[in-house]
DNA sequence: TGCCAGGCCCTCTTTAGGGCCTT
């Protein structure tokens, strides 16, 4: 399979339409089943940390003072990840950051994110939780980190993919998971979600 | 120091409501 760069934003707020900023990124790169690479780093916008995501995420104000630029991580993390396709778990919302982060270095572009929310919903509805974390411990992948840091979400988003990944072409008998296929996956209804799995298997 | 969304998905549904998920 291609290249795949899984990514997580530690932010402000919940969206950037309303003034919220990143405060970090981390970004996963994984190939033929194995994570490949990592790129990882806080980034100082000058927005205001509220007491409640500051507690949530570890990330103080004080922290991001001495942050690099917010503008010289998105180049540095746009660069890591190149014309990878992307993956995000709920990815409506890392997207969105991805989008307006890169907006205000003039290097926005269009790019379907896979979104291992939709994804898992689909391939594991029995599962009890679907947040990331509750589907990690569920899933038993190994312990990657404090929960709510942008490397340590991104490298579990990451590993849960690439179980995803492993369970469609062993379980489902799909012959190549490509990006464009999960894409189509996690945006059917159930009947067409099996319909497009066998067409998928050999 | 603080405002507080929206798409998905299920069901006691579809002329709707509410929980989940992300920070």
């Amino acid at each position: 399979m291609e290249t795949v760069a899984v990514i997580d934003f530690e932010t402000t707020g919940m969206k950037p339409e309303q003034g919220a900023r990143a405060t970090e990124i981390g970004a996963v790169l994984i190939r033929d089943g194995v994570v490949i690479d990592r790129y990882a780093s806080l980034m100082h916008t000058g927005a205001w940390v509220p007491p409640f995501i500051e507690s949530l995420t570890g990330i103080t104000n004080e922290m991001l003072l001495d942050a690099p630029p917010a503008e010289r991580v998105m180049r540095e993390v746009s660069d890591f990840v190149g014309d990878a396709p992307m993956a995000a778990h709920n990815a409506a919302f890392d997207s969105r950051f991805w989008s307006a982060e890169l907006a205000r270095i003039d290097r926005d572009r269009p790019v379907d994110f896979a979104c291992t929310l939709l994804l898992s919903r689909r391939l594991y509805p029995e599962a009890p939780s679907h947040k990331l974390g509750n589907l990690g411990r569920w899933a038993d992948l190994p312990s990657v980190g404090r929960a709510h840091r942008a490397l340590a979400d991104a490298e579990l988003a990451a590993r849960l993919l690439l179980r995803m990944e492993a369970d469609l072409l062993i379980r489902y008998g799909v012959e190549e998971v490509s990006h464009p296929f999960l894409c189509k996956l996690q945006q059917a209804p159930r009947r067409r979600m099996e319909e497009l799995i066998e067409r998928f298997a050999p």
